[in-house]
DNA sequence: ATGAAAGCGCTAACAC
DNA sequence: GTGTTAGCGCTTTCAT
């Protein structure tokens, strides 16, 4: 059977009232009281009905996230991330995945779920600027990743173009000269791959290892897995490109080009040095230890979740506050993958 | 402002009854009425509002997945496999992780989140028997992995002593002798490491390949980290013993163990075959691609939904039905690590 | 086929 | 300090 307020109260001789009040710590209740009621509340096994609670406060508590896919372990960590944060602030995480696909970022983004969640923190992939522009209601949104839209919500992102720079001047540094971009996509010009793509194209042109626009040296892929950074680099073997650096769009990309490169019978990093993105933990054990760009994550997962609580918990003025645009910090980390010629 | 379903039935001229009908498609409405009903919603943009429904039906038609750590490719995976199987179904599920702890694990099983959720899946480290057999409500529970215990729960996990038996077989197969067992744990009888444990030396006695109890090629770990299988591997070669294969008891642990292995100069599978346990995506991209045993995780993820939703959606003799023990298959992948010798 | 009204369990005004 | 009561928005008998 199960236990309610009222039943509490009839047998604790109390008002459901005071039961409450002793529930949710409120102050002024007698310790006699408090502790008569306490223990009935243990010997009925009392839990409140948090859906009810819900109702009533119009509020859950919960809030949503919306990563592409688990697989990638960038996401799968940063959900860790997000997830612990938001329980030390006493919110419940709802996780979610759209395979990246337009229609159900769109499900999303038009409050799928509504009232059930508080308010959702959203990474994007094909999402468009329409589809946010046509968002019919308020429930607080934060955007997470590199897509950037014109629109007015929060907004988490690296500096990707920075970040990009900085893997491919590290690999000029190191006095390679031929350095791919492996990742390159068709379409959608605000794509993250883009962003990544000109800081490439950037230093590479500033620094003058290009030559033309460099399309010799640039690999586009369909996805971010494994196997795409294996295929890819391939192609561009097969080509007839001699790369002697890749900068990869993430590190499983990398991881892909890596197998790829080996079996080419090419060593890592003395004839080819490799650099990822995302920091995730397989680059740390790779044949080649995977020097990456780390996005702070920790700081990412706060930032997000601060911001969707800043409206949340922040009253009719900061419900309607001008939109964030955060820029967590990133690390360059050297591995093997790019040691020094010998 | 906030559309409730009176807000729809005024500005259409029907009673709330009505609009509900046609927001749940129930059958017998006019068609015209529907028409209208449905018009009116979409232009007052009308979500239900899912708390409220929930707390009218007593479900809230979401089920909570407890699993240890997101950090690890094999539960991020398998959490994907829950998800999207569920989903499916019509239920949302609340990912939580416990990591490891068995304070938090016996939060879940105490029924953390009462009536938020219908039921539980809960992946167990650390709880014990007297844990579950205290827990002091009825919600469904649904155990899942290898630890076994004496309640009365449905459980979900593939055979690991015979997976365990073949993985060292195929070792032994190899022509390997001195196969040595990377990961295993001190204490608690029944954890999963004993089931692995139990299995590589039943073969080896068997193929009279061990001598004495094997402690000599047994390395154990505090964790399951690739950095647990990187020192456990050190330890083994330091004190002496010369392995000519590993099984390792996860993917996680395998790689940290081949890294050592090549940081030693080691060759796999040349000097050392290796294999692991979980069939975790980066295991195809090792410098030796890793060979090992992969559990169904699309058979895992559904037997573990199907036997909650039985007993939430079969009435009440479901709901008191016998615990099923489902196990679901798994098999032996092969890969570079364990080629045999040229 | 549609309407009226009760009530799921809780919290928060407002009394006393 | 504690009790009374009115809903939160929905579904569901029970009428009509």
């Amino acid at each position: 059977m199960v236990i309610s307020l009222k039943d509490v109260a009839e047998r604790a001789g109390v008002s459901v009232k005071t039961v409450s009040n002793v529930v949710n710590g409120y102050r002024h209740v007698t310790p006699a009281t408090r502790q008569r009621v306490q223990q009935v509340i243990d010997e009925l096994g009392y839990r409140p009905n948090l859906t009810a609670r819900h109702l009533r406060k119009g509020r859950t508590g919960i809030i949503a996230l919306a990563l592409p896919e688990l697989g990638n372990p960038y996401f799968a960590e940063l959900a860790d991330a997000v997830i612990s944060y938001a329980a030390g602030l006493d919110y419940i995480v709802l996780l979610d995945h759209t395979n990246g696909r337009r229609d159900q970022e769109v499900l999303f983004a038009q409050g799928f779920r509504a009232r059930l969640i508080d308010g959702l923190i959203l990474s994007p992939i094909e999402l468009e600027n329409e589809d946010l522009l046509a968002r019919g209601h308020d429930a607080p949104l934060v955007l997470l990743g590199e897509r950037e839209y014109e629109a007015p919500y929060d907004h988490i992102a690296i500096d990707n173009v920075t970040a990009a720079r900085t893997a491919t001047q590290h690999l000029l540094d190191l006095g390679r000269r031929r350095v791919a971009f492996i990742g390159a996509r068709h379409g959608r010009a605000r794509q993250t791959a883009h962003l990544r793509l000109r800081g490439w194209r950037e230093v590479m042109a500033e620094s003058a290892a290009l030559e033309g626009d460099g399309h010799g040296l640039v690999a586009t892929t369909d996805g971010y897995t494994r196997e795409d950074g294996a295929q890819a680099m391939a192609r561009l073997l097969d080509s007839g490109a001699s790369p002697d650096a890749a900068f990869c769009y993430n590190d499983m990309v990398a991881i892909g080009a890596m197998r790829t490169l080996t079996e080419r019978g090419l060593r890592v990093p003395e004839d080819v040095a490799v650099i990822g993105f995302d920091n995730i933990e397989d680059g740390r054990y790779c044949s080649a230890s995977l020097t990456t760009i780390a996005p702070h994550k920790q700081g990412i997962a706060q930032a997000a979740v601060d911001a969707l609580l800043a409206r949340l918990d922040g009253g009719e003025e900061a419900r309607h506050a001008e939109p964030r645009h955060v820029r967590p910090g990133f690390a360059l980390v050297r591995r093997e993958s790019t040691l020094g010629r010998p």
